[in-house]
DNA sequence: CGTGTTTGACCCGCGC
DNA sequence: GCGCGGGTCAAACACG
């Protein structure tokens, strides 16, 4: 069990504590974005998302007025529309009818090595896995399989890419995804023991509009960042995640 | 020289 | 079974 505190500050422009820690600067708030119905009123029920075994995913936009829930992304293989088609059309009716209710398609090593990595002094590159440590086939082998990570994805209008969010990523990889004019961008947590991948992207109706997506949980506080976590001391803002 | 980024290739899931 | 597309790897490269 995971509650999601947000703390909402004392005005509309403050920097929000999102999952994770992760804060977004109000200077990356710096235009009105037209984008939903939904309206403040609504966001403490928003902010109060119980995350349990199901690891559900939560969507979040974000604005200088406040803290929106998207439609739902279409993040899984196969889906007709990419998260960037959803996210050009402006929410209306059907709304976000399910947030946190998303199946979440990760790739990744086996479970049992994947967790272990997560949180138990696993020592090596959590990310490869233990088929990396086999020689076969110039270590190109890998073994994937779907798991559920919470998500969160928020969009902010912002001249750059990636938000400072007091978090130290690498980028690993880049694509070109379909219909979108912008690629995609994917990093990773560099903290040794967190597994934490993010994703960012341009709306390509609005190439001002950043969509971030963030994948997984962060092990240690973003002042930790450098050093492993050497307990469970995950959070400021958020009690248990 | 260490660290981070770029980028082409590879892998896998999904739809047809 | 095949092709498509997203996600990841890892060698090459850039930079301080």
């Amino acid at each position: 069990m995971h509650t999601i505190c947000m703390d909402q500050g004392s005005h509309l422009g403050m920097a929000y504590c999102l999952p994770n820690n992760l804060h977004v600067p109000d200077h990356y708030h710096t235009t009105p974005v037209p984008l939903s119905p939904l309206q403040l009123p609504c966001l403490p029920k928003l902010l109060q998302m119980s995350f349990d075994q199901e690891e559900e995913a939560l969507l979040i936009s974000s604005n200088q007025c406040g803290l929106y829930p998207l439609p739902a992304l279409a993040f899984s293989h196969g889906h007709s529309s990419s998260a960037t088609a959803a996210l050009g059309e402006k929410p209306t009716a059907g709304y976000m009818p399910n947030i946190g209710a998303e199946e979440v398609s990760t790739s990744v090593t086996t479970r049992a090595g994947y967790e272990g990595a997560s949180c138990n002094g696993y020592s090596g590159t959590w990310w490869r896995g233990s088929t990396m440590s086999m020689a076969g086939e110039k270590g190109k082998m890998k073994v994937r399989r779907k798991m559920r990570e919470p998500r969160f994805c928020f969009q902010t209008r912002s001249e750059v890419d990636v938000l400072d969010d007091g978090y130290k990523w690498r980028k690993y990889g880049q694509k070109v995804v379909k219909n979108s004019l912008h690629p995609r961008s994917y990093f990773r947590c560099t903290h040794s023991s967190c597994r934490v991948k993010k994703r960012v992207e341009r709306l390509s109706t609005d190439c001002r509009m950043v969509i971030t997506t963030y994948e997984g949980r962060h092990t240690h506080t973003p002042c930790d960042d450098t050093t492993p976590s050497s307990g469970d001391h995950t959070t400021t803002c958020f009690s248990s995640f």
